[in-house]
DNA sequence: GGCTGAATGTAACTTTTGTTACTGCTAAAA
DNA sequence: TTTTAGCAGTAACAAAAGTTACATTCAGCC
């Protein structure tokens, strides 16, 4: 564990830091899918991404989706900071978006470690700075934006962190993370192909050029 | 000063920090309508409200508007701490909601304090927490709600900072926070007093029962 | 090969929101 | 008092998004 903690956080941590959470950490692996947070749930532990990613969706009053943003390696859920912090239930949920690893923190070390360690305090709060600035991104995409641009934005995020040009979802899927229909999802991709910017394919979409 | 800071703040904060608080910190006042953050301006002070009401803004690459959220007394302005401490340009804009009195902490202090009180850590992570649950908020009103929806909860949002009846704005203002047009603004409110619920005026709304 | 269910394509229509254009009203300035 | 600028009301239309309904296609399974 400790070579790839080293590999994502050792610009951020001490040596020191990193021993400790080398010994109380406790690594897990998630396959895509997965769920790893549940609204209403109580968190006991933060979570350290070394590999994948995690998508965080927020769900309306009919239980319908949306995606709010993606948490990348070397990203911490600023959710289940103040969650586990406030003993608040979470918000949100949060599915593995990719395969994934994760070093899973109690709480109880996260709240001693921010007196201890200058390092970890700015950690947290530059956390919830690039916490903030996505949620600020997220509001401008769905206030500032019609549906296409939203759409190849969505694309364009989707392809960055799988890293690869070929989108495995359904029309559906995306819906949902958009927060709009299938039948909506279906015209504007359609569009998008006939400029010769996607290739659709049943359950896929390799991305040309956007 | 010292009287206003216990009022709002002596339940987080231990006697020393009111202390330090009381003699670094800059006590001003801003009148309604005076702006206090531009979007681009770089922050060396983070602002403690003590009374009034501070909202805070968002803008398009039009240079249109949406009203993110209000700061209320006992708030902090989440987006400065970060900004601050990472030395980034202020993402949102700042206007005086009402006639309001704040305290301003220089950025140095803020860091020494991290350190030093674990209410002063607290209060910061607390302040997150409620930034981040509001832009929570935000987005579901702007993904989730029709304008309709929309206006009904901005209009309450109104009457619950202000604390009266009658909100004193144009529909163009409206229009301009909600990032709508005035026409669409008209329409709805028309269409809320002939429901009874509202009485409209000349620069001016009465809240009858929302 | 034929069946089945999921995925996609598409037309037709509705609803919501945004836009344009013009009206009259009101408060404050001249 | 008259003028004027800003505010509000409203009709008519356009654009964006959502809905319904149905057809087609495809992969995997029997």
């Amino acid at each position: 564990m400790l070579s790839n903690l080293k590999q994502n956080f050792s610009h951020l941590f001490e040596d020191d830091l990193i021993a400790e959470i080398n010994q109380v950490g406790n690594l897990i692996h998630v396959t895509e899918g997965d769920k790893l947070i549940e609204i209403g749930d109580y968190l006991r532990s933060m979570p350290l991404l070394i590999s994948g990613a995690i998508k965080i969706l927020r769900e309306d009053s009919e239980g319908d989706e949306l995606l709010l943003y993606f948490l990348e390696p070397g990203d911490t859920c600023a959710m289940t900071l103040t969650c586990c912090l406030g003993q608040k239930k979470s918000e949100i949920r949060a599915l593995a978006e990719l395969d994934t690893t994760l070093v899973m923190i109690p709480v109880q070390k996260m709240e001693e470690w921010m007196g201890r360690f200058k390092s970890w305090r700015n950690f947290v709060l530059a956390s919830y700075h690039t916490r903030l600035m996505e949620m600020l991104d997220t509001i401008d995409s769905i206030a500032f934006l019609n549906m296409d641009e939203r759409l190849v934005k969505y694309l364009r995020d989707k392809k960055n962190i799988a890293k690869t040009d070929v989108i495995a979802s359904t029309h559906q899927e995306i819906a949902y993370e958009l927060h709009t229909s299938r039948v909506v999802v279906s015209r504007l991709l359609k569009k998008l192909e006939s400029m010769g910017k996607i290739a659709l394919n049943r359950n896929s979409i390799k991305i040309i050029e956007l």
